[in-house]
DNA sequence: TTTGCATTTCTAGAATTATAGAAATAAAAG
DNA sequence: CTTTTATTTCTATAATTCTAGAAATGCAAA
């Protein structure tokens, strides 16, 4: 992954609200969970919940699914993994040597430690 | 981590410029890296960079230290490994279930995975 | 003790983001 | 059809952030 688009991910992870959403989505794995769950766990206004999914969908972290009039939200999770491998891949190594990170070989996709 | 925290240091490295700084950090490692070095090598104004410096000291990302005229930044590379810990904290367990992130179980600092 | 270098702080304008009420749309149910 | 439910889009305001020139500060060398 480039770095324009880990900063704009990060970017979005990087607010309390869409952090909050993110969290919940993760518990709810491919399933998926509802807008207005979402909406009612965390005791936001929808206009307000759906500026924020709205940005997280532009940056390809969250794909919707409409289900007659409910709307379920699903992580993608491969887009997720992509973005902490980009951590990865910039942090697992340093002056050189790898491991600065106490991280696992397989975590870092660039084959670097 | 609690969050907040985690959410305001995401927020930091959802920068390209910050995102870039992060970088040159992480290569440089224990020792670090002046800040003139990091303005040579991103080519931005000094004021522009010491903008993002004090961002990322702000959230405890970054440290500093004088060497005569020359400032030293160095990232804290503990806080840094607490914010990925929280992401796979955060991530790892989905419906119950542990895994759905193809990542080590040390990488997981609640016990979860 | 002045000059030069490294870096920050001050300042201000432009741009982006966050928030949420109100109106609009989509889909099912009555 | 009409109503109800789920969610978005529109709109506007407030707040924050980004950018970079100019001035100020800290420190060392001449």
């Amino acid at each position: 992954m480039q770095l324009e688009l880990a900063a704009a991910r990060l970017a979005e992870l990087g607010h309390s609200t869409r952090l909050a959403i993110f969290r919940l989505l993760v518990k709810a794995g491919q399933h998926g969970i509802s807008v207005g769950d979402i909406q009612q766990r965390l005791d936001i206004p929808g206009s307000t919940l759906s500026h924020h999914l709205s940005r997280m969908i532009k940056v390809d972290l969250v794909e919707q699914q409409r289900d007659g009039r409910t709307l379920y939200c699903r992580l993608k999770f491969n887009e997720v993994e992509a973005l902490l491998g980009f951590l990865y891949d910039e942090c697992c190594v340093a002056d050189g040597q790898p491991g600065w990170l106490n991280m696992s070989p397989q975590s870092c996709s660039s084959g670097k430690c």
